[in-house]
DNA sequence: AGTATTCCGGACTATACAGTCCGGAATACA
DNA sequence: TGTATTCCGGACTGTATAGTCCGGAATACT
């Protein structure tokens, strides 16, 4: 029979999305792909198909992981605001490399999305996604009663999600804790 | 004596300009650049240098004319609030084709900024400007008493440079004039 | 009219890179 | 032990494109 894979399709993969997430589409090359994954290019085809395929599955890999985290975090937190703090200050602390990186979907927006319907697709569906569960936080604080009943949880999930993008733009740009600390406490105050 | 250009260099850049900012940097070719700048490969590179050269140039044309008409809209405006109400009802208000474009600065700084330390710079010092237009119109307002006196203007400065950067990055995926407004309805009630 | 300078088109060069092909070595199972 | 399958490295192909070079035509000025 066959003779067993030697690499681990799982860390190949976390290996592939870390180098896209770093260089971006354009400027990760097979060279670079093949080295940082510790898998022959052949190996690679075989494995993933073509580079735009292995890209695609970086992104859901990416997705998987911090939407977990982000739900997790949501449940693991006293109060909603407590959880957009968490969010926010958190990003706003990440190293500078961090904030060079920024965030892969955001990047992926910028770079594929007008031109790749797949990416683009992949994004909007993300971005439901993540939607969701920014309002199911605030709708479960409003029925608490620790949110105004006047709030509309589904535009401040919107209001959030572009926060967030904008806060990476800012950060990737400069890495300027005390200026990214200040847009997080104004934005933080809609919720009061 | 020498033959006079047969084309005119402002409109040519102008041309230029909108070819970055359909495209993006990698996207646009000398090609395209030739054609739609009406302009041969040679004397392309004669009066503008090459590729990055002309990038640069074009991206300074762009925030003459933005900035521009920020700060104009900015001392034509009753309040400032108004003030930023154009600026974010106007994005929720643009078409799809304008919203897929996006912001030629903010794609500068995510397809370029990290590679390139004079893109970099120069999308920094833009920012500063930028700001500093917002700033300037909040104190103002803070002056007339129009704003609380309890309000930071810089850190509001900043989180409406950020609002609309996340803003740009939302209609860029998703051209929904609805969730844009909502999520400018709520970023202008931190002015309140 | 003569001349210097610029315009234009197109050919050419160099480079980078995605994707394919091939051959030999390694290994799991019958 | 034999064999089928996979791994690996590296060579190779095709394509796209930035930048250069060249020659002839056009034109402003003396």
């Amino acid at each position: 029979m066959a003779r067993a894979k030697k690499f681990d399709p799982e860390k190949a993969l976390a290996a592939a999305m870390n180098v896209f997430w770093r260089l971006g589409y354009e400027n990760t090359s097979l060279d670079v792909l093949t080295e940082e994954m510790g898998v022959a290019r052949q190996s690679l085809y075989d494995t993933f198909g073509d580079k735009r395929s292995l890209y695609l599955k970086a992104l859901a890999h990416y997705r998987n992981e911090t939407n977990g985290s982000m739900r997790r975090m949501f449940q693991d937190v006293p109060t909603v605001k407590d959880g957009f703090a968490r969010l926010l200050f958190g990003l706003s602390r990440e190293s500078r490399a961090q904030h060079t990186r920024g965030c892969l979907l955001l990047s992926a927006n910028l770079e594929r999305a007008a031109e790749d319907a797949a990416v683009s697709k992949f994004l909007r569906d993300n971005q439901a996604e993540v939607e969701g569960i920014f309002a199911a936080a605030l709708r479960s604080a409003k029925s608490k009663g620790e949110l105004s009943s006047k709030k509309d949880p589904e535009a401040l999930a919107r209001f959030f999600v572009a926060t967030i993008q904008g806060m990476r733009a800012l950060a990737r740009l400069k890495s300027d804790r005390v200026a990214l600390e200040q847009v997080a406490k104004v934005a933080l105050a809609v919720l009061d």
